[in-house]
DNA sequence: AAAAGTGTAAAATAAATACTTAACGATGTT
DNA sequence: AACATCGTTAAGTATTTATTTTACACTTTT
């Protein structure tokens, strides 16, 4: 084997190497999007290799094609994988979303406009159950106030929800960058 | 049994359904902090009854002491929770972080600031592992050109991470509130 | 139309996680 | 000092979740 050789087959393995490190972090930090270790796993290998079919991450991953399709499931109803089209083949091919930032909208929005829309249905319900007696002068005073009480301290927690849907709309709008603005990293070490 | 008492009964049922619908979403919306079922549970509990012992936990949740103990950990490392002094009490008692947005804060700042660092580190190693590559002339001209191609991927995903890191400073700081004020929803109905 | 390719559903198995029981160590009380 | 009280750790059990195996429905190719 050529000195050439020898030298490009180190230089490779130092690649893969390199791409490891960067798909391990990744997966190590996707459980806070709620996707398992596999799935994370999947989304940084995808990030970095580009576009997979199935039988291709099943390969790479070393596991089978119906965890692969469940995967990709997941990662899809995230936002952190799309379908593509590639003509002259009939599988499917998936591709990571490279964006961040839009990945990052897609996942918090959804997740927030969830518990925004939960809780505060909750609350009003709740409120709504509390009122009755609040209102209801057939039951004794001390109860009435402790409905009272219950009604003020629940009713709080949405000013949170409130300012949270207001989060939602700032991020999803894109006007949080006119605030807070992407800075081209590369370009500013120069 | 008096039309009084019973009107009372009925309300004091009335209530416990109306605080159950509160804690009930707050439980269903938790998985989004990474606790579990029970620890959601406990967490809606404790925000709706206030301050609590485990054994008032374990009775009122009907589990055991052990199991409130390490949901009460999980809570308190997510500043969820928090540690009281009662004074005349060998006892120890927790209550729930009512304030929202200091919840809010806790958390996404904390796993935010987790995801930055790991995935940071993760490029800057696999970076010089690459440049390492790169400026080795024994190596073929593609395999270097590829080497290349990778550094720049990895790095565009930088200025993902030093916008969250911007994120969380305007979060911590307190700063966001001067953009996206928190608006009192009692007063603003009257 | 038969055969092969492709993705997913359903059932079965394996692995991880949550919970309980039992036991311990630390601190306070008698 | 012996006894209680309280929280937690450790070991065992149960439940849930992830993964694989098997089977099938739908396409495309032959």
């Amino acid at each position: 084997m050529s000195v050439q050789l020898k030298k490009d087959e180190v230089a490779l393995e130092s690649i893969e190497h390199a791409k490891q490190i960067v798909i391990d972090a990744i997966a190590e930090t996707m459980d806070l999007y709620g996707v398992t270790p596999s799935a994370g796993r999947l989304y940084g290998t995808m990030y970095i290799e580009g576009e997979m079919t199935l039988d291709q991450m099943k390969d790479r991953l070393g596991m089978t094609k119906p965890s692969m399709s469940t995967a990709v499931k997941k990662l899809r109803s995230n936002g952190m994988v799309q379908k593509t089209w590639e003509k002259g083949s009939r599988r499917e091919h998936f591709v990571a979303e490279s964006n961040f930032f839009k990945s990052f909208i897609s996942f918090y929005c959804k997740k927030w406009e969830r518990e925004v829309e939960m809780n505060v249905t909750a609350v009003e319900d709740a409120g709504k159950e509390l009122e009755k007696i609040i209102n209801n002068d057939q039951v004794s005073r001390g109860i009435r106030e402790y409905a009272g009480n219950l009604h003020v301290q629940i009713y709080e927690s949405k000013s949170y929800y409130d300012w949270l849907r207001r989060l939602i709309d700032l991020i999803e709008s894109g006007e949080i960058f006119t605030y807070l603005p992407i800075e081209d990293t590369e370009k500013r070490k120069k």
